[in-house]
RNA sequence: CGGGGCGUAGCGCAGUCCGGUAGCGCGCCAGCUUUGGGAGCUGGAUGUCGUCGGUUCGAAUCCGACCGCCCCGACCA
């Protein structure tokens, strides 16, 4: 490829929308453009990464024994009634209409699609079992798209679905692909964890995720470095931790007077303790009935975790009006001494003596707390998310470190939910009728390419893994106008031809600085510049993105001596 | 959905407070010089100042509504 003329074009300046290292870059480098929020194009070369990107998922899930087809990704909303998601979904579908009034939904996802194709495909036993996926575009109305292809409006996904005959066969269909999945991200170049998770709307009982790690991601994990235990945020366990006493852990609770003292930091600060002698005290409406939560002033509640706590099927946080009613105090003086309601209190407060809580009236606070003592307590459960330093829930010494990640896979078993919803059953050995067991696979293809960028950048641009670059090498010609530094470009860039690789070749009439820059911008791994000064020693220059020194090659060897460059890096 | 910020040339921004008919840098076009890390000089093109309405002799600037983009998010017990 041309530069001069295959118009790709790079930004000087960080464009004023992006707030990402790789969302700058990628916008910087051209690769792609954004139509509207959530909405983008990928442009010559960002389209080559993606396409790399699907190249390595299809080998990989070719190999795993799963085989491509491609659904449709208008749908009939009859579907989604059918296995109830309609409703569940909710405002995340774009739903449209045609002509004939037709309800339709862009499928943010094709466990229905699938399901109901399946079902009359899926005859016998003999037939299972059966993995399918597909690489296509996925629409979600998300609350808020941000960070580029991040989260977008809409997507590149592949999804898989395999089907069994039962569940411990399924676990075999989820093995192949939680190992095919570890395959790819490692040849895309990421550092990615595997963390356990949760099922969510998805439903079915064993579910993890890749995680592509950054700083920038948007989900939070927990891995425990001494054994195997890693968790999403959301979902990760904490081990027990030792019952805290503060000072004055004897006396008799006693009310003080706080004046305007509704935070955590206003309490800590007015009697000079540390937030976490504070007992948190959140009310919440747990399928509408009132209920009191608490954790220590320095932790986060997940409500996740309380709400499985409880066994609530809804559970949100209450409004002025209705902690008012239930605690007879304003927002931000709640206690459970005294206090009516049924009270979740987090594990690690069991045996929290000491402590400050609030006091049920406007203003007031207690002092000298024993919780067991002072409260009745329903129930002592996980209610918080864990933190760095938490012990470990599965081995004696380790404590938990928190790291954050990008979400590019995720694994799920799904049990017999949509076999039931589309009577998707088999005749087994016995001519008995059974329900297909099914999973879920779902990789972000378009996040992956963004996350692999967020991984290897540095303050010139892009350094793409050999793998992903829309071209591994990129040739500047210093000397356009010269006919001689033509030639034997053209010769290079049809050498290389011959054996498969396309050069990104940049014979524009720039200046070098100019090419450089851009080169360094774009990231493609391998550079070759041929120029006079080279030339005068009949050879081209070649250096690699990753690598500070360059070396200069005879034109004779050149080919060769990349070819084994890319031939190595690509066996990894 | 709530809170905050921002919409002025392809990109990055100034001008808005205090109204007088639009500017800077980069990029683009032409010419000359230059040619290994985002060149110099000269000349030039490019704008419904997000949209609609209002106030005014006059609006990028003041007022109102709407639209778009970005960031944060029940922060509170």
């Amino acid at each position: 490829m041309r530069l001069s003329k295959d118009g790709v074009s790079t930004l000087r300046d960080d464009p004023q929308e992006a707030e990402l290292a790789s969302h700058k870059l990628m916008l910087r480098a051209g690769m792609i453009k954004k139509l509207s929020s959530g909405l983008y194009t990928f442009m010559p070369l960002g389209l080559r990464v993606l396409r790399n990107v699907e190249q390595i998922i299809r080998e990989e899930m070719n190999r795993a024994g799963a085989v491509e087809i491609l659904m449709p990704a208008l749908q009939p909303r009859e579907i989604w009634d059918r296995s109830n998601r309609y409703e569940v979904m909710g405002d995340g579908m774009f739903k449209i209409s045609d002509r004939q009034h037709r309800e339709m939904v862009l499928g943010p996802t094709h466990e229905e699609v699938i399901t109901e194709i399946i079902s009359n495909e899926i005859k016998s036993y003999r037939q299972l079992p059966r993995t399918l996926y597909q690489i296509q575009t996925k629409y979600r109305d998300e609350i808020r798209p941000r960070f580029g292809l991040m989260r977008a409006k809409e997507f590149i996904m592949k999804d898989a679905y395999s089907f069994d005959v039962g569940w411990d066969e399924a676990d075999t269909s989820y093995d192949a692909m939680y190992n095919a999945y570890g395959k790819i991200f490692r040849r895309c170049g990421l550092r990615t964890k595997i963390v356990e998770a949760d099922t969510g709307p998805m439903g079915g009982n064993r579910s993890h995720e890749f995680m592509a790690l950054a700083d920038a991601g948007e989900d939070g994990l927990l891995e425990c470095p001494s054994c195997s235990y890693a968790a999403n945020v959301e979902r990760a366990e904490r081990g027990a931790a030792e019952p805290k006493l503060f000072p004055d852990n004897e006396k008799e609770a006693e009310p003080v007077s706080t004046p305007g003292m509704r935070t955590v930091e206003e309490v800590s600060t007015f009697f000079k303790s540390s937030p976490d002698r504070l007992i948190k005290t959140l009310i919440y409406l747990a399928d509408d009935k009132p209920i009191a939560a608490l954790i220590p002033g320095d932790r986060t509640m997940n409500d996740m975790k309380l709400a499985r706590a409880v066994g609530a099927e809804t559970l949100i946080l209450a409004n002025e009006q209705t902690v008012l009613e239930a605690t007879g105090a304003p927002v931000g003086f709640a206690g459970p001494s005294g206090l009516e309601l049924p009270i979740y209190a987090d594990m690690t407060l069991k045996g929290y003596k000491g402590a400050l809580t609030g006091g049920n009236q406007a203003d007031t606070h207690f002092i000298n707390i024993d919780l067991e003592r002072d409260a009745t307590i329903e129930a002592f459960a996980d209610l918080a998310f864990g933190e760095t330093g938490d012990p470990c829930p599965r081995c004696n010494d380790g404590k938990l470190v928190a790291m954050r990640g990008i979400e590019v896979g995720h694994v799920f078993k799904l049990g017999t939910k949509y076999a039931k919803s589309f009577d998707a059953t088999f005749l087994d050995a016995e001519g008995k009728e059974q329900l297909v067991v099914m999973g879920c696979y779902g990789i972000g293809v378009s996040r992956t390419l963004q996350a692999a960028v967020e991984q290897n950048y540095d303050k010139h641009g892009i350094l793409w893994p050999m793998s992903l670059a829309p071209y591994k090498i990129t040739m500047l010609g210093l000397q356009p106008d010269d006919e001689e530094t033509m030639r034997i470009c053209d010769n290079i860039v049809d050498a290389f031809r011959s054996s498969g690789e396309e050069v990104l070749f940049d014979e524009r009439d720039e200046r070098p600085g100019v090419k450089f820059k851009d080169a360094d911008l774009v990231g493609c791994p391998i550079r070759i510049v041929v120029s006079k000064r080279s030339l005068e020693k009949g050879a081209a220059e070649l250096k690699l993105r990753s690598s500070e020194d360059s070396e200069f090659v005879p034109i004779a060897d050149i080919h060769e001596r990349v070819m084994s460059i890319i031939n190595k890096e690509m066996q990894n």
